[in-house]
DNA sequence: AATGTTTGACCGTAA
DNA sequence: TTTACGGTCAAACAT
């Protein structure tokens, strides 16, 4: 499976080295359309001229940034593996059981009539949600035993969206249409939880969950179950909250639940604000991990790279110039 | 008339 | 077997 591009968390800022070992124009374009960041080094060495000591300590610079890439890549890693470790061994925690696992897979008799059985082909663009705003939180595979014996996966997701929390109406703009099919008031949760079906259904089998997250009532959290199996209807004002309210395309929130610790990166706060929310039985040392992650000395490292490797990507700095001057026409 | 939402009832599952 | 709960249905209602 290609994890980096599968994982619902992926912090390979693209720092260092890898631009280094292999500065093909090619591979750098590709890198910046994957993660819209100027990547540093890119396209400048061959028009730089230096002294070998400038060489020798900016090569030094390289091996100690490439080190620190290195190790966020493989915390990210492992934090990843966790959770789809758990997602695999518990799939009924943290309420995220699947509605398929509801539904007898062997018998629809008792039902007043058949219900349409969910369409098993899992085709279809799998991260066409990851290009909008709304932040994928969660993504596991659950399994869902089929009458044949067999098991059919099904992908659930969980996103967290903060939302203004005077608006009651639990509607989370992804850019799909979905229909309203039922309310619930769930045990741990006095908000409501509702539920969704992709406007294409029965042929598109997508469900989603949305409710109020127990703990902040401005944030929603929408499950998501199976995979899309069309594109995304372009309509306008279907842009997720984040969108319009921060005005470019840059995430809000990002949150990683899955029957451990809820890790939420507030994109939106100065410095990035990052708190860690224990929830259910964690493995400690996922805890650990989530807690290293979370602490102010990595969110200091993290923002500071960042910030050094933009900064100093002079591509970017005109580009930003350019940018910012094509918004004041005026002046 | 057509379409979407609300809401009480029903069903399956797990404890 | 009973009970509690989550998920879904479908009639009623709203737009």
């Amino acid at each position: 499976m290609d994890t980096a591009r599968r994982s619902p968390v992926c912090l390979d800022l693209m720092v260092g080295l890898p631009m280094v070992r292999e500065p093909s124009p090619a591979r750098c374009a590709g890198m910046r359309a994957e993660a819209h960041i100027s990547s540093s080094a890119c396209g400048r060495a061959a028009s730089t001229t230096m002294t070998n000591g400038e060489a020798r300590i900016l090569e030094a610079k390289f091996t100690e940034v490439s080190e620190e890439n290195r190790r966020l890549t493989e915390m990210i890693g492992y934090l990843y593996a966790n959770n789809q470790n758990f997602g695999r061994q518990s799939p009924e925690g943290e309420g995220e059981q699947p509605a398929s696992t509801a539904a007898s897979p062997t018998s629809p008799v008792g039902k007043k009539r058949g219900r349409e059985s969910p369409d098993t082909s899992d085709s279809g663009d799998a991260n066409s949600d990851k290009k909008i705003n709304m932040v994928e939180a969660d993504h596991v595979d659950v399994e869902s035993p089929l009458s044949n014996g067999t098991c059919r996966r099904i992908k659930v997701k969980k996103v967290c969206t903060r939302i203004d929390p005077s608006d009651t109406s639990l509607v989370v703009k992804d850019g799909y249409q979905w229909r309203k099919y039922g309310q619930k008031v769930t045990r741990d949760n006095p908000s409501p939880r509702a539920y969704f079906r992709c406007a294409f259904a029965p042929s598109c089998p997508v469900k989603k969950k949305v409710q109020r997250s127990a703990e902040d009532s401005s944030v929603v959290e929408a499950t998501y179950e199976g995979e899309h199996n069309h594109p995304r209807p372009t309509r306008d004002g279907e842009l997720p909250s984040c969108a319009t309210q921060g005005g470019g395309s840059v995430p809000c929130s990002i949150s990683i639940n899955s029957s451990g610790p809820t890790i939420t990166l507030d994109l939106t706060k100065n410095g990035g604000g990052v708190q860690v929310v224990e929830a259910g039985e964690a493995q400690p040392d996922l805890k650990k991990v989530c807690r290293e992650v979370a602490s102010p000395e990595f969110r200091a490292a993290l923002v500071e790279q960042m910030a050094r490797e933009l900064t100093g990507d002079r591509k970017f700095t005109d580009a930003l110039a350019a940018a910012i001057l094509r918004k004041l026409p005026d002046y």
